[in-house]
DNA sequence: GCTCACCCTGTAAGATCTTACAGTTATGCC
DNA sequence: GGCATAACTGTAAGATCTTACAGGGTGAGC
Protein backbone atom coordinates (compact mmCIF):
# COMPACT_ATOMS: atom_id res chain seq x y z
CA UNK A 1 0.00 0.00 0.00
CA UNK A 2 0.97 3.28 -1.07
CA UNK A 3 -0.19 6.29 0.66
CA UNK A 4 0.67 9.44 -1.06
CA UNK A 5 -0.45 12.62 1.25
CA UNK A 6 -2.10 12.80 4.79
CA UNK A 7 -5.72 12.81 3.60
CA UNK A 8 -5.57 9.24 2.50
CA UNK A 9 -3.67 8.14 5.57
CA UNK A 10 -6.46 9.70 7.43
CA UNK A 11 -9.00 7.78 5.40
CA UNK A 12 -7.33 4.72 6.13
CA UNK A 13 -7.44 4.97 9.52
CA UNK A 14 -11.41 5.50 9.15
CA UNK A 15 -11.67 2.37 7.34
CA UNK A 16 -9.27 -0.10 9.84
CA UNK A 17 -10.81 -2.16 11.46
CA UNK A 18 -7.89 -4.37 13.57
CA UNK A 19 -4.80 -3.54 15.33
CA UNK A 20 -2.89 -4.85 12.56
CA UNK A 21 -4.62 -2.09 10.21
CA UNK A 22 -3.43 0.42 12.14
CA UNK A 23 -0.19 -0.25 12.86
CA UNK A 24 0.05 -0.52 9.16
CA UNK A 25 -1.53 2.93 8.83
CA UNK A 26 0.79 3.95 11.34
CA UNK A 27 3.53 2.60 9.69
CA UNK A 28 2.90 4.24 6.23
CA UNK A 29 2.77 7.67 8.54
CA UNK A 30 6.25 7.31 9.16
CA UNK A 31 7.14 6.44 6.22
CA UNK A 32 5.24 9.20 4.19
CA UNK A 33 7.01 11.88 6.80
CA UNK A 34 10.20 10.04 7.21
CA UNK A 35 10.17 9.07 10.57
CA UNK A 36 11.81 5.51 11.16
CA UNK A 37 9.08 4.51 14.27
CA UNK A 38 6.57 5.03 16.32
CA UNK A 39 4.14 3.91 19.36
CA UNK A 40 1.16 5.14 20.38
CA UNK A 41 0.04 4.44 23.84
CA UNK A 42 -3.43 5.39 25.55
CA UNK A 43 -4.94 5.36 29.07
CA UNK A 44 -8.66 4.78 29.38
CA UNK A 45 -10.01 5.68 32.93
CA UNK A 46 -12.01 2.44 33.35
CA UNK A 47 -10.68 2.75 36.83
CA UNK A 48 -8.18 5.04 38.32
CA UNK A 49 -6.34 2.17 40.27
CA UNK A 50 -6.21 0.11 37.47
CA UNK A 51 -6.81 1.85 34.24
CA UNK A 52 -6.85 0.25 30.68
CA UNK A 53 -3.92 0.79 28.88
CA UNK A 54 -3.32 0.22 24.97
CA UNK A 55 -0.52 0.22 23.45
CA UNK A 56 0.47 -0.28 19.19
CA UNK A 57 4.04 -0.07 18.64
CA UNK A 58 7.05 -0.50 16.21
CA UNK A 59 9.28 0.12 18.72
CA UNK A 60 12.44 -2.43 19.09
CA UNK A 61 10.91 -5.75 21.35
CA UNK A 62 14.39 -5.54 23.13
CA UNK A 63 14.12 -1.86 24.11
CA UNK A 64 10.52 -2.32 25.28
CA UNK A 65 11.31 -5.18 27.46
CA UNK A 66 13.92 -3.18 29.23
CA UNK A 67 11.93 0.01 29.33
CA UNK A 68 8.77 -2.07 31.11
CA UNK A 69 11.31 -4.18 33.25
CA UNK A 70 13.31 -1.20 34.04
CA UNK A 71 9.60 0.83 35.02
CA UNK A 72 10.87 3.86 32.51
CA UNK A 73 7.10 5.18 32.43
CA UNK A 74 8.40 6.47 35.52
CA UNK A 75 10.90 8.49 34.46
CA UNK A 76 10.03 8.63 30.57
CA UNK A 77 9.40 12.91 29.97
CA UNK A 78 7.49 11.81 27.15
CA UNK A 79 5.03 9.85 28.65
CA UNK A 80 4.64 13.12 31.72
CA UNK A 81 4.69 15.65 29.18
CA UNK A 82 1.88 14.14 26.96
CA UNK A 83 -0.19 13.87 30.44
CA UNK A 84 -0.45 17.33 31.33
CA UNK A 85 -0.17 19.03 28.16
CA UNK A 86 -2.34 19.38 24.09
CA UNK A 87 0.80 20.60 22.17
CA UNK A 88 3.51 18.75 20.47
CA UNK A 89 6.83 18.51 22.07
CA UNK A 90 10.22 17.62 20.19
CA UNK A 91 12.20 15.08 22.12
CA UNK A 92 15.41 18.03 21.80
CA UNK A 93 13.35 20.41 23.59
CA UNK A 94 12.87 17.83 26.52
CA UNK A 95 16.36 16.71 26.63
CA UNK A 96 17.10 20.27 26.99
CA UNK A 97 14.74 20.98 29.90
CA UNK A 98 15.69 17.73 31.52
CA UNK A 99 19.31 18.49 31.11
CA UNK A 100 20.43 18.68 34.93
CA UNK A 101 18.25 15.07 35.47
CA UNK A 102 20.71 12.25 35.71
CA UNK A 103 18.23 9.59 35.02
CA UNK A 104 16.63 11.09 32.37
CA UNK A 105 19.78 11.86 30.43
CA UNK A 106 20.63 8.23 30.64
CA UNK A 107 16.87 6.93 29.25
CA UNK A 108 17.45 9.37 26.50
CA UNK A 109 21.15 8.06 26.03
CA UNK A 110 19.86 4.40 26.07
CA UNK A 111 16.80 5.17 23.69
CA UNK A 112 19.44 6.47 21.30
CA UNK A 113 21.16 2.87 21.18
CA UNK A 114 18.25 1.70 19.94
CA UNK A 115 17.54 3.70 17.22
CA UNK A 116 15.45 6.37 18.92
CA UNK A 117 17.62 9.32 18.63
CA UNK A 118 14.95 12.34 17.79
CA UNK A 119 11.22 12.72 17.59
CA UNK A 120 8.37 14.74 18.54
CA UNK A 121 5.85 13.28 20.55
CA UNK A 122 2.18 14.09 20.26
CA UNK A 123 -0.17 13.99 23.50
CA UNK A 124 -4.28 13.69 22.97
CA UNK A 125 -6.83 13.42 25.42
CA UNK A 126 -10.11 12.89 24.69
CA UNK A 127 -14.14 14.60 26.28
CA UNK A 128 -14.47 11.26 28.16
CA UNK A 129 -10.87 11.70 30.27
CA UNK A 130 -9.04 8.95 28.05
CA UNK A 131 -5.51 10.08 27.62
CA UNK A 132 -3.11 9.11 24.65
CA UNK A 133 0.28 10.13 23.18
CA UNK A 134 1.96 9.47 19.85
CA UNK A 135 5.61 9.35 19.45
CA UNK A 136 7.49 9.56 15.88
CA UNK A 137 11.28 8.65 16.11
CA UNK A 138 14.39 8.93 13.99
CA UNK A 139 17.62 7.81 14.43
CA UNK A 140 18.91 10.87 12.53
CA UNK A 141 20.02 13.41 15.22
CA UNK A 142 17.86 15.93 15.81
CA UNK A 143 19.91 19.05 14.31
CA UNK A 144 19.80 17.36 11.37
CA UNK A 145 16.36 16.07 11.74
CA UNK A 146 14.90 19.27 13.17
CA UNK A 147 13.40 21.04 9.93
CA UNK A 148 11.52 17.71 8.90
CA UNK A 149 10.34 17.16 11.75
CA UNK A 150 8.33 20.77 12.33
CA UNK A 151 7.04 20.83 9.22
CA UNK A 152 5.46 17.18 10.21
CA UNK A 153 4.19 18.36 13.59
CA UNK A 154 0.95 19.94 11.68
CA UNK A 155 0.21 16.31 10.58
CA UNK A 156 1.26 14.44 13.56
CA UNK A 157 -1.67 16.06 15.43
CA UNK A 158 -3.86 15.61 13.25
CA UNK A 159 -3.55 12.05 12.52
CA UNK A 160 -2.68 11.62 16.10
CA UNK A 161 -6.80 12.68 17.07
CA UNK A 162 -7.54 10.26 13.75
CA UNK A 163 -5.62 7.86 15.28
CA UNK A 164 -6.82 7.49 18.87
CA UNK A 165 -10.45 7.30 17.29
CA UNK A 166 -9.69 4.61 15.40
CA UNK A 167 -8.38 2.81 18.10
CA UNK A 168 -11.53 4.00 20.36
CA UNK A 169 -13.05 2.11 17.70
CA UNK A 170 -11.37 -0.71 16.95
CA UNK A 171 -11.31 -1.63 21.27
CA UNK A 172 -15.05 -0.72 21.45
CA UNK A 173 -15.70 -4.26 22.34
CA UNK A 174 -13.59 -4.06 25.25
CA UNK A 175 -13.86 -0.81 26.60
CA UNK A 176 -17.40 -0.02 25.21
CA UNK A 177 -19.42 -1.70 28.28
CA UNK A 178 -16.82 -0.40 30.68
CA UNK A 179 -17.29 3.64 28.88
CA UNK A 180 -20.60 3.65 27.02
CA UNK A 181 -23.18 4.36 29.82
CA UNK A 182 -26.08 5.80 29.21
CA UNK A 183 -27.68 7.75 32.60
CA UNK A 184 -31.33 8.77 32.45
CA UNK A 185 -31.68 12.74 32.50
CA UNK A 186 -32.73 12.66 36.25
CA UNK A 187 -29.59 9.90 37.24
CA UNK A 188 -27.25 12.45 35.57
CA UNK A 189 -29.04 15.74 37.67
CA UNK A 190 -29.23 13.68 40.44
CA UNK A 191 -25.17 12.58 40.28
CA UNK A 192 -24.47 16.50 39.58
CA UNK A 193 -25.45 17.99 42.30
CA UNK A 194 -24.47 15.43 44.13
CA UNK A 195 -21.12 15.91 42.91
CA UNK A 196 -21.49 19.53 43.66
CA UNK A 197 -21.75 18.96 47.06
CA UNK A 198 -25.63 18.75 47.83
CA UNK A 199 -26.71 16.11 50.07
CA UNK A 200 -29.59 14.42 49.33
CA UNK A 201 -31.87 16.47 50.73
CA UNK A 202 -30.62 19.45 49.32
CA UNK A 203 -30.82 17.78 45.81
CA UNK A 204 -34.04 16.56 46.46
CA UNK A 205 -34.83 20.69 46.75
CA UNK A 206 -33.15 21.48 43.67
CA UNK A 207 -35.14 19.06 41.42
CA UNK A 208 -38.24 19.44 43.26
CA UNK A 209 -38.50 15.61 44.35
CA UNK A 210 -38.35 13.67 47.07
CA UNK A 211 -35.30 12.92 48.87
CA UNK A 212 -36.51 9.16 48.42
CA UNK A 213 -36.13 10.01 44.65
CA UNK A 214 -33.12 11.10 44.80
CA UNK A 215 -31.50 8.32 46.44
CA UNK A 216 -33.46 5.90 44.02
CA UNK A 217 -31.93 7.72 40.72
CA UNK A 218 -28.37 7.76 42.34
CA UNK A 219 -29.21 3.68 43.22
CA UNK A 220 -29.61 3.43 39.61
CA UNK A 221 -26.99 5.18 38.43
CA UNK A 222 -24.53 3.06 40.56
CA UNK A 223 -25.85 0.22 39.62
CA UNK A 224 -25.79 1.56 35.67
CA UNK A 225 -21.92 1.66 35.96
CA UNK A 226 -21.24 -1.27 37.84
CA UNK A 227 -19.66 0.74 40.77
CA UNK A 228 -20.33 0.31 44.83
CA UNK A 229 -21.55 3.53 46.12
CA UNK A 230 -22.03 6.81 45.85
CA UNK A 231 -18.56 8.54 45.52
CA UNK A 232 -17.50 5.95 42.47
CA UNK A 233 -20.52 6.60 40.94
CA UNK A 234 -19.09 10.38 40.67
CA UNK A 235 -15.69 9.56 40.18
CA UNK A 236 -16.67 7.41 37.39
CA UNK A 237 -19.61 9.86 35.92
CA UNK A 238 -17.29 12.79 35.77
CA UNK A 239 -14.47 10.92 34.23
CA UNK A 240 -16.17 9.15 31.37
CA UNK A 241 -18.11 13.10 30.77
CA UNK A 242 -21.03 11.54 31.70
CA UNK A 243 -22.08 14.99 34.15
CA UNK A 244 -20.87 17.40 32.12
CA UNK A 245 -23.23 20.20 32.01
CA UNK A 246 -23.95 21.89 28.18
CA UNK A 247 -21.78 24.75 27.07
CA UNK A 248 -25.12 27.10 28.58
CA UNK B 1 1.69 42.73 11.34
CA UNK B 2 2.24 40.40 8.84
CA UNK B 3 2.62 36.72 9.57
CA UNK B 4 3.45 34.69 7.23
CA UNK B 5 3.27 30.92 7.95
CA UNK B 6 1.90 29.42 10.90
CA UNK B 7 5.22 29.05 13.06
CA UNK B 8 5.08 32.97 13.20
CA UNK B 9 1.47 32.85 14.27
CA UNK B 10 2.56 29.93 17.00
CA UNK B 11 5.00 31.93 18.44
CA UNK B 12 2.79 34.70 18.08
CA UNK B 13 0.47 33.14 20.19
CA UNK B 14 3.12 32.44 22.81
CA UNK B 15 4.11 36.10 23.26
CA UNK B 16 0.71 37.34 23.69
CA UNK B 17 -0.11 38.49 27.39
CA UNK B 18 -3.78 39.93 26.88
CA UNK B 19 -7.23 38.59 25.42
CA UNK B 20 -6.85 41.18 22.60
CA UNK B 21 -3.79 39.99 21.75
CA UNK B 22 -4.58 36.26 21.13
CA UNK B 23 -7.78 38.10 19.64
CA UNK B 24 -5.39 39.50 17.23
CA UNK B 25 -3.51 36.57 16.51
CA UNK B 26 -6.43 34.96 15.81
CA UNK B 27 -7.30 37.19 12.76
CA UNK B 28 -4.33 36.88 11.59
CA UNK B 29 -4.61 33.46 11.66
CA UNK B 30 -7.80 33.67 9.50
CA UNK B 31 -6.03 36.08 6.88
CA UNK B 32 -3.19 34.08 6.38
CA UNK B 33 -6.05 30.84 5.79
CA UNK B 34 -8.19 33.14 3.78
CA UNK B 35 -11.17 32.51 6.55
CA UNK B 36 -13.22 35.56 7.41
CA UNK B 37 -14.44 34.79 11.33
CA UNK B 38 -13.65 33.21 13.92
CA UNK B 39 -14.55 31.90 17.89
CA UNK B 40 -13.26 30.38 20.28
CA UNK B 41 -14.96 29.20 23.69
CA UNK B 42 -13.42 26.97 26.34
CA UNK B 43 -15.03 25.39 29.16
CA UNK B 44 -13.48 25.37 32.42
CA UNK B 45 -14.76 22.56 35.06
CA UNK B 46 -13.88 25.07 38.02
CA UNK B 47 -17.78 23.45 39.00
CA UNK B 48 -20.42 21.52 36.90
CA UNK B 49 -23.20 23.17 37.22
CA UNK B 50 -21.67 26.56 36.78
CA UNK B 51 -18.63 26.05 34.86
CA UNK B 52 -16.46 29.49 34.05
CA UNK B 53 -16.87 30.02 30.15
CA UNK B 54 -14.21 31.96 28.00
CA UNK B 55 -15.21 33.22 24.60
CA UNK B 56 -12.92 34.89 22.27
CA UNK B 57 -14.98 36.44 19.07
CA UNK B 58 -14.55 37.96 16.00
CA UNK B 59 -18.14 37.40 15.03
CA UNK B 60 -20.71 39.86 14.14
CA UNK B 61 -22.02 41.46 18.02
CA UNK B 62 -25.65 41.12 16.42
CA UNK B 63 -25.71 37.45 15.65
CA UNK B 64 -24.03 36.84 19.12
CA UNK B 65 -26.61 39.09 21.15
CA UNK B 66 -29.00 36.80 18.86
CA UNK B 67 -27.50 33.27 19.63
CA UNK B 68 -27.14 33.94 23.70
CA UNK B 69 -30.98 35.54 23.84
CA UNK B 70 -32.54 32.52 21.49
CA UNK B 71 -29.54 29.80 23.68
CA UNK B 72 -28.72 28.66 20.43
CA UNK B 73 -26.15 26.74 22.28
CA UNK B 74 -28.59 23.97 22.67
CA UNK B 75 -28.76 23.33 19.19
CA UNK B 76 -25.53 24.81 17.48
CA UNK B 77 -24.39 21.28 16.21
CA UNK B 78 -20.87 22.81 16.39
CA UNK B 79 -20.94 22.96 20.14
CA UNK B 80 -22.11 19.34 20.74
CA UNK B 81 -19.80 17.72 18.08
CA UNK B 82 -16.46 19.64 19.82
CA UNK B 83 -18.11 18.66 23.30
CA UNK B 84 -17.77 15.02 21.93
CA UNK B 85 -15.04 14.65 19.51
CA UNK B 86 -11.10 15.00 19.29
CA UNK B 87 -11.18 15.66 15.39
CA UNK B 88 -12.27 18.35 13.11
CA UNK B 89 -15.42 18.75 11.39
CA UNK B 90 -16.89 20.83 8.84
CA UNK B 91 -20.18 22.75 8.84
CA UNK B 92 -20.92 20.98 5.87
CA UNK B 93 -21.15 17.53 7.27
CA UNK B 94 -22.62 18.99 10.56
CA UNK B 95 -25.48 20.09 8.14
CA UNK B 96 -25.43 16.81 6.28
CA UNK B 97 -25.86 14.92 9.77
CA UNK B 98 -28.55 16.88 10.55
CA UNK B 99 -30.67 17.83 7.62
CA UNK B 100 -33.55 15.78 9.05
CA UNK B 101 -33.40 18.35 12.22
CA UNK B 102 -35.61 21.37 11.18
CA UNK B 103 -34.07 23.56 14.35
CA UNK B 104 -30.64 22.58 13.28
CA UNK B 105 -31.29 23.73 9.58
CA UNK B 106 -32.90 26.97 10.51
CA UNK B 107 -29.98 27.60 12.81
CA UNK B 108 -27.38 27.63 9.97
CA UNK B 109 -29.78 29.49 7.84
CA UNK B 110 -29.92 32.33 10.28
CA UNK B 111 -26.10 32.11 11.08
CA UNK B 112 -25.72 32.45 6.92
CA UNK B 113 -27.27 35.35 6.95
CA UNK B 114 -24.12 37.14 9.45
CA UNK B 115 -21.73 35.41 7.04
CA UNK B 116 -21.00 32.47 8.89
CA UNK B 117 -22.11 30.50 5.81
CA UNK B 118 -19.56 27.29 5.87
CA UNK B 119 -16.62 26.46 7.84
CA UNK B 120 -14.84 24.05 10.07
CA UNK B 121 -14.65 23.35 14.01
CA UNK B 122 -11.68 21.99 16.14
CA UNK B 123 -12.25 20.68 19.36
CA UNK B 124 -9.60 20.72 22.17
CA UNK B 125 -9.62 18.74 25.45
CA UNK B 126 -6.94 19.28 28.18
CA UNK B 127 -5.94 16.65 30.89
CA UNK B 128 -7.42 18.82 33.58
CA UNK B 129 -11.07 18.27 31.63
CA UNK B 130 -11.06 21.57 29.82
CA UNK B 131 -13.10 21.59 26.52
CA UNK B 132 -12.70 24.07 24.05
CA UNK B 133 -13.40 24.62 19.95
CA UNK B 134 -12.31 27.24 17.64
CA UNK B 135 -14.46 27.95 14.54
CA UNK B 136 -13.56 29.08 11.87
CA UNK B 137 -15.86 30.88 9.23
CA UNK B 138 -16.32 31.89 5.53
CA UNK B 139 -19.02 33.44 3.61
CA UNK B 140 -17.93 31.33 0.32
CA UNK B 141 -20.62 28.78 0.23
CA UNK B 142 -18.91 25.12 1.07
CA UNK B 143 -18.53 24.33 -2.41
CA UNK B 144 -15.99 26.42 -3.44
CA UNK B 145 -14.50 26.92 -0.51
CA UNK B 146 -13.85 22.84 0.71
CA UNK B 147 -10.71 22.40 -0.93
CA UNK B 148 -9.07 25.07 0.87
CA UNK B 149 -10.68 24.13 4.28
CA UNK B 150 -9.52 20.78 3.76
CA UNK B 151 -5.73 21.65 3.34
CA UNK B 152 -6.01 23.91 6.12
CA UNK B 153 -7.36 21.30 8.99
CA UNK B 154 -3.99 20.37 9.79
CA UNK B 155 -3.05 23.80 10.80
CA UNK B 156 -5.63 25.03 12.17
CA UNK B 157 -6.41 21.45 14.61
CA UNK B 158 -2.85 22.65 15.54
CA UNK B 159 -3.41 26.17 16.29
CA UNK B 160 -6.86 25.70 18.05
CA UNK B 161 -4.32 23.30 20.34
CA UNK B 162 -1.98 26.48 21.30
CA UNK B 163 -4.48 28.68 21.25
CA UNK B 164 -6.00 27.16 24.23
CA UNK B 165 -3.09 26.84 25.88
CA UNK B 166 -2.40 30.79 25.47
CA UNK B 167 -5.71 31.18 26.90
CA UNK B 168 -4.83 29.05 29.72
CA UNK B 169 -2.44 30.88 30.46
CA UNK B 170 -3.82 34.56 29.80
CA UNK B 171 -6.65 33.83 32.10
CA UNK B 172 -4.22 32.27 34.90
CA UNK B 173 -4.94 35.16 37.66
CA UNK B 174 -8.58 34.30 37.18
CA UNK B 175 -8.99 30.82 36.88
CA UNK B 176 -5.53 29.37 38.90
CA UNK B 177 -6.38 29.84 42.08
CA UNK B 178 -9.24 27.28 41.28
CA UNK B 179 -7.63 24.48 39.04
CA UNK B 180 -4.00 24.78 40.39
CA UNK B 181 -4.80 22.99 43.40
CA UNK B 182 -1.46 21.00 44.69
CA UNK B 183 -2.85 17.30 46.88
CA UNK B 184 0.12 15.67 48.61
CA UNK B 185 1.16 12.09 48.09
CA UNK B 186 -1.38 10.75 50.74
CA UNK B 187 -4.19 13.24 50.11
CA UNK B 188 -4.15 12.06 46.38
CA UNK B 189 -4.22 7.90 47.69
CA UNK B 190 -7.01 8.65 50.29
CA UNK B 191 -8.77 10.41 47.45
CA UNK B 192 -7.87 7.77 45.06
CA UNK B 193 -9.28 4.66 46.94
CA UNK B 194 -12.42 7.13 47.72
CA UNK B 195 -12.89 7.31 44.18
CA UNK B 196 -12.94 3.81 43.49
CA UNK B 197 -15.21 3.17 45.95
CA UNK B 198 -13.49 2.11 48.97
CA UNK B 199 -15.27 3.10 51.93
CA UNK B 200 -12.72 4.55 54.78
CA UNK B 201 -11.78 1.51 56.76
CA UNK B 202 -11.34 -0.18 53.48
CA UNK B 203 -9.02 2.52 52.25
CA UNK B 204 -7.53 2.72 55.74
CA UNK B 205 -6.24 -1.01 55.48
CA UNK B 206 -4.94 -0.57 51.44
CA UNK B 207 -2.80 2.17 53.14
CA UNK B 208 -1.37 0.74 56.04
CA UNK B 209 -2.61 3.62 58.16
CA UNK B 210 -5.93 4.21 60.61
CA UNK B 211 -9.12 4.90 59.64
CA UNK B 212 -8.78 8.57 61.58
CA UNK B 213 -5.94 8.97 59.41
CA UNK B 214 -7.52 8.47 55.76
CA UNK B 215 -10.45 10.94 57.26
CA UNK B 216 -7.64 13.27 58.22
CA UNK B 217 -6.17 13.73 54.89
CA UNK B 218 -9.37 13.05 52.78
CA UNK B 219 -10.77 16.01 55.25
CA UNK B 220 -7.26 17.82 54.30
CA UNK B 221 -8.01 17.61 50.46
CA UNK B 222 -11.38 18.94 51.12
CA UNK B 223 -10.20 21.94 52.52
CA UNK B 224 -7.68 22.57 49.66
CA UNK B 225 -10.08 22.22 47.09
CA UNK B 226 -12.51 24.50 48.89
CA UNK B 227 -15.73 22.08 48.77
CA UNK B 228 -17.73 21.22 51.42
CA UNK B 229 -17.56 17.06 51.55
CA UNK B 230 -16.03 13.90 49.94
CA UNK B 231 -18.46 14.15 46.67
CA UNK B 232 -17.59 16.77 45.66
CA UNK B 233 -13.99 16.26 46.65
CA UNK B 234 -13.52 13.70 44.59
CA UNK B 235 -15.75 15.16 41.48
CA UNK B 236 -13.50 17.92 41.76
CA UNK B 237 -10.10 16.08 42.20
CA UNK B 238 -11.23 13.85 39.09
CA UNK B 239 -12.68 16.81 36.97
CA UNK B 240 -9.31 18.30 37.20
CA UNK B 241 -7.46 15.29 37.34
CA UNK B 242 -5.65 15.42 40.16
CA UNK B 243 -5.81 11.95 40.98
CA UNK B 244 -4.93 10.05 37.61
CA UNK B 245 -3.14 7.70 37.73
CA UNK B 246 0.82 7.41 37.07
CA UNK B 247 1.18 5.62 33.37
CA UNK B 248 2.49 2.47 34.95
C1' DG C 1 16.30 26.17 68.08
C1' DC C 2 12.38 27.35 65.52
C1' DT C 3 8.99 27.15 61.92
C1' DC C 4 6.66 24.78 58.42
C1' DA C 5 4.66 21.09 55.87
C1' DC C 6 3.37 16.74 56.20
C1' DC C 7 1.98 12.46 58.39
C1' DC C 8 -0.12 10.20 62.04
C1' DT C 9 -3.89 8.84 65.84
C1' DG C 10 -7.96 8.63 69.31
C1' DT C 11 -13.07 9.47 70.98
C1' DA C 12 -17.84 10.60 70.28
C1' DA C 13 -22.17 12.79 68.81
C1' DG C 14 -24.83 13.71 65.02
C1' DA C 15 -25.58 13.98 59.99
C1' DT C 16 -25.80 11.41 55.91
C1' DC C 17 -25.77 7.41 52.99
C1' DT C 18 -26.99 2.51 51.93
C1' DT C 19 -30.04 -1.14 51.51
C1' DA C 20 -33.90 -3.75 52.47
C1' DC C 21 -38.80 -3.80 52.43
C1' DA C 22 -43.17 -2.25 49.25
C1' DG C 23 -45.47 0.16 46.27
C1' DT C 24 -47.99 4.21 42.20
C1' DT C 25 -48.09 6.70 37.78
C1' DA C 26 -47.16 7.90 32.92
C1' DT C 27 -45.53 6.98 28.32
C1' DG C 28 -44.64 4.49 24.18
C1' DC C 29 -44.47 0.21 21.58
C1' DC C 30 -46.11 -4.43 19.87
C1' DG D 1 -54.02 -5.42 26.84
C1' DG D 2 -49.28 -6.60 28.02
C1' DC D 3 -44.70 -5.03 28.36
C1' DA D 4 -40.71 -2.09 29.07
C1' DT D 5 -38.82 2.13 30.66
C1' DA D 6 -38.61 5.94 33.46
C1' DA D 7 -40.04 8.74 37.20
C1' DC D 8 -41.76 8.88 41.61
C1' DT D 9 -42.55 7.86 46.95
C1' DG D 10 -42.54 5.86 51.90
C1' DT D 11 -40.33 3.47 56.26
C1' DA D 12 -36.57 1.83 58.94
C1' DA D 13 -32.28 -0.43 60.50
C1' DG D 14 -27.56 -0.26 60.07
C1' DA D 15 -23.30 1.37 57.80
C1' DT D 16 -20.64 5.24 56.80
C1' DC D 17 -19.24 10.00 56.81
C1' DT D 18 -18.64 14.60 59.10
C1' DT D 19 -17.11 17.45 62.59
C1' DA D 20 -15.78 18.67 67.00
C1' DC D 21 -12.69 17.77 70.63
C1' DA D 22 -7.21 16.82 71.56
C1' DG D 23 -3.01 15.47 70.67
C1' DG D 24 2.45 13.22 68.94
C1' DG D 25 6.15 12.64 65.45
C1' DT D 26 9.46 13.57 61.41
C1' DG D 27 12.41 16.05 58.20
C1' DA D 28 13.77 20.32 55.59
C1' DG D 29 15.25 24.86 55.81
C1' DC D 30 16.43 29.36 58.15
Amino acid sequence: MALNNYQEIIDALSGSATVEDIHDVCSDFCRLYEFDNFIYGARIPTSFSKPYFIYISGYPREWREIYNSERYVRIDPTVHYCANHITPVTWDRLRQQSRENAPVREFFGEASGFGLVSGVSFPVHSARGESAMLSLSSAERQVSAQNRIRETIPFGQMFTAYLHEAVRRVFSKEILPLTNVRLTAREQQCLLWCAEGKTTWETSQILGISERTVIYHIQNATEKLNVSNRSQAIARAVAMGLITPQFA
